[in-house]
RNA sequence: GUCCCGUUCGUCUAGUCCGGUCCAGGACACCGGAUUUUCAUUCCGGCAACAGGGGUUCGAAUCCCCUACGGGACGCCA
């Protein structure tokens, strides 16, 4: 595969190898718009057999910026987005912290004072503009003119150097080729392609992705609104291979009605030509249910490794728990999930005899029929059958519905809500092998007596 | 306020560059039906959009202009 992409770069010996870069400042949060940007670089860079960096825009001090990498990192890795260069894995044109770059920004601001684009103000450094219109070049909008009319600083009083500053100066010294980013960046773009002819340097290629927008309300995202943070779906244990697929799709499509695309697919696919224009709203419950067909399409024993923390962190696995047993609960359950989440809900009365009942569910039944006495005569049935087999019970069912002139959902419904509390579930006579005839025989009883 | 970007079903989008095959396709959500057991699974069906107005053209979702609306940026934040 490495190979592969080697080969396709040196074929196309025209275009230098793509440099792309993602530059998150530590803050604490992996915002959902932050891994969308992450994921399009690292698109963009696999596509064209690229370098994908991780740069990290550390120059804030005041901040905790060993927890809040670690955040990052973590999330990186669990959506499955690799770098080329960066913190632990390294590179060429490290180091890839801004706070350990002083050394090269001060050179770069010494160029800028020979050739008189820099001068101090109010013991600031300012940089001098040009005057004349930036030409932006970005593969998505266009070619954007934008004139930046004010000087503006890019070295602080106190001596630490601007993000416009930084920004340039390493994806200069990084030989960044495209520069993939949000929309909220366009209107900078005028001040780095400035900073970049300053340099003596061509601007890279700029791709402005739209932005991601309030599910309802107006404005974009923030990390105060519900579910804009990536490490909340890793807690809530979405897939992370849904939430990638989800987001690709979000301002980018592969343009032939396919929704659910692995990752080589992606790859791919993915052109920086083919980016939407205009921004887009979140929408959570698009991602649960595509969260939910990965959960069900995973293979049997992938499924179990993930359901495995899922049962566990729900204190399920406490006590005793046959490994049989756990398999035999999840083959039944899987095909049914809407994700690993509600495996707390769904799973529950498999594992404890105090799990919850549905009471709505029981009045409804109830309204129905006679779902006690439904229940006894299951009961006496069940105690009685030789084995307690899903294929037994379902013949057992339909006797008893032949005998009594009654519809099989009937005692369906009753005994169902006896031996789990709920009006759904796995298919019915499977959950009643599974459970085991003793634990329904039991759990009809207590059900029976208590009215 | 100034500058920049955008506008197809409620939402994500295909179609726009190279005008006719689009009385606009797919998906989520929603609604209905089927699976003579439910359902949150699966299958089938339904609802629903080219922001508005002017051009250009035999013909415009697609090209041009204006208006409206939405978004972003205007920091010694990143």
């Amino acid at each position: 595969m490495r190979l592969e992409r080697r080969e396709m770069t040196q074929n196309s010996a025209a275009t230098p190898s793509v440099r792309v870069r993602f530059a998150p400042s530590p803050t604490g949060f992996f915002h959902i718009g932050s891994a969308r940007t992450a994921l399009f670089n690292w698109l963009y860079a696999r596509h064209c057999g690229g370098t994908f960096i991780l740069r990290i825009e550390d120059t804030d001090k005041e901040r905790d910026t060993e927890e809040a990498l670690r955040v990052l990192i973590d999330g990186m890795r669990w959506l499955g987005l690799d770098w080329d260069e960066g913190p632990a894995v390294g590179g060429d044109f490290g180091p890839y912290f801004q706070s350990q770059r002083g050394d090269i920004y001060r050179e770069y601001l010494q160029k800028l004072h020979n050739t008189g684009r820099a001068y101090e103000k109010d013991g600031a450094v300012w940089f001098r503009v040009s005057g004349k219109p930036a030409l932006i070049r970005d593969v998505i909008r266009g070619d954007v003119s934008r004139l930046e009319e004010k000087d503006f600083v890019i070295v602080r009083s106190d001596g630490s150097p601007v993000f416009h500053l930084v920004n340039v100066v390493d994806d200069i010294a990084m030989r960044i080729t495209h520069v993939i980013r949000g929309e909220d960046h366009l209107s900078n773009s005028s001040k780095h392609v400035e900073l970049f002819h300053a340099f003596g340097q061509t601007p890279p290629i700029f791709a402005h992705i739209p932005l991601i927008l309030k599910t309802v309300g107006s404005g974009k995202m923030s990390k105060r609104d519900s579910g804009s943070l990536v490490e909340e779906y890793r807690r809530r244990h979405f897939l992370p291979e849904a939430v990638r697929n989800y987001l690709c799709l979000l301002g980018w499509s592969p343009k032939n009605d396919r929704e659910i695309l692995s990752p080589s697919e992606m790859t791919q696919l993915f052109e920086l030509s083919g980016i939407n224009h205009n921004n887009a709203r979140f929408d959570e419950k698009k991602l649960a249910h595509m969260n939910g067909e990965y959960v069900r399409r995973l293979p049997f024993d992938d499924f179990c490794c993930r359901a495995m923390p899922v049962l566990q962190e729900a204190h399920f696995l406490d006590g005793d728990v046959a490994a049989d047993y756990i398999h035999s609960v999840l083959r039944i359950c899987q095909e049914k999930l809407r994700g690993l989440e509600d495996i707390g809900t769904f799973c529950a009365y498999f594992f404890s005899e105090n799990f919850p009942r549905d009471e709505k569910s029981w009045e409804k039944i109830s309204r129905g029929g006679e779902p006690l006495a439904r229940a006894s005569e299951f009961l006496r049935a069940a105690r009685e059958l030789d084995e307690f087999a899903a294929e037994n019970l379902e013949a057992l069912v339909q006797q008893l519905a032949d005998a009594h002139g009654r519809k099989t959902g009937e005692y369906i419904h009753a005994v169902r809500y006896a031996v789990s509390g709920q009006s759904v579930g796995p298919g019915f006579y499977a959950l009643l092998q599974v459970l085991g005839r003793e634990r329904v025989c039991r759990r009809l009883e207590a059900l029976v007596k208590s009215t």
